[in-house]
DNA sequence: GTCTATAAGTGGATAGAC
DNA sequence: GTCTATCCACTTATAGAC
């Protein structure tokens, strides 16, 4: 149960974005969520409309949580190869999966386009930034001049969002580091042949 | 709902398999499986003990099915890179997901060894599948001698599974390709530098 | 084998007391 | 604002008729 010196909807909320990453959408009841929070009915759909504005208000945190702690590593110090690497690297409790990837498996929130929303902003961000790294190498040097920023971008996203799937699945985060492990082997800048 | 001219405990199953893919194992309800399968409770309940011995049964075929449409195309023709550019150019129908990976984001289903069993076990055969082949064209020269083929292979898998969660995410299959697309810029055979 | 009937519990939400 | 009471549909399963 969800406790600390918050107020109802607070602890509502964050009751919500704990289950949602544990449960998903669908496997959330309103009831467990009251039981985790502390709260009753009436404490919810007085701050709430129901669970779909409950589950936004979750996911919206989740969201720019993520958004930030993402941004905050690949705006750190270092080449854009180091950038990229201190990212894939960053200390993640890979069993418990990524808190909005998940959600991209819940069918009611895929329906929905606003609770959606958030999981796309978030991940097409990071998508961006990462972009924008890779076309920083390239113009180093450190990366070839026929590398695609957006492409590269999205294989680190997947290989992440995929190394989640793979090492749940095998009950180890050995695969999630495996995958890691070959993307960087791949990326490591070495001498590029001019096109 | 699932017709045609086969048994009730294959229309059950085969029913299950379609809501699996699509709810995943919390979102789908017997009373759902029965409509689609156009059958009632007694049917369900005396070919298979309950939800979970029917997902099992469900969840066992779907992942040998996908495993054998892996190393159907992975034990094709052509070199070893072309086979890997096959496996990740195959059709899919990106927007569903992976009908195995998709599971893993399943609380109950990770939870229960047997049911997560079958998950694990198609993985992994792709994995190694994926990881021999790199082997191979490591010894023919095709790959640079410092790459791990385990590691590839993993993130070979992951880039899949997470593009289709960055397909999800953003209501096109157009990340899934580009996470695609990166990943054979990186292993396109090109000169290694000999270590 | 397959059906309907039944049942205890839960899911999601409303009403009204305090 | 928060609580309890109430509601109806659904979930999962069992019992027993056909």
């Amino acid at each position: 149960m969800y406790s600390g010196c918050v107020s109802t909807a607070e602890r509502l909320i964050e009751s919500t974005r704990e289950l949602l990453w544990e449960r998903g959408y669908v496997g959330t009841s309103p009831k467990a969520i009251l039981e985790r929070a502390g709260a009753g009915q009436g404490s919810m759909y007085h701050h709430f409309t129901g669970k779909p504005d409950l589950a936004l208000a979750a996911i919206r945190r989740t969201a720019e949580e993520l958004r930030a702690t993402a941004e905050g590593v690949l705006d750190g110090p270092g080449t854009p190869y180091e950038r990229i690497e201190a990212y894939l690297l960053r200390e993640r409790d890979v069993l418990r999966g990524c808190p909005v990837g998940r959600l991209t498996m819940d069918p009611d929130v895929i329906a929905d386009d606003a609770l959606r929303a958030p999981l796309d902003e978030t991940l097409d961000a990071i998508r961006e930034r990462l972009a924008g790294i890779v076309e920083e190498g390239k113009e180093q040097g450190q990366f070839g001049p026929d590398v695609d920023g957006e492409a590269i971008a999205a294989t680190v996203l997947a290989t992440v969002q995929g190394g989640y799937v793979l090492a749940r699945a095998s009950g180890s985060p050995a695969a999630f580091d495996a995958g890691v492990r070959g993307l960087l082997s791949l990326l490591r800048p070495h001498d590029h042949p001019t096109v």
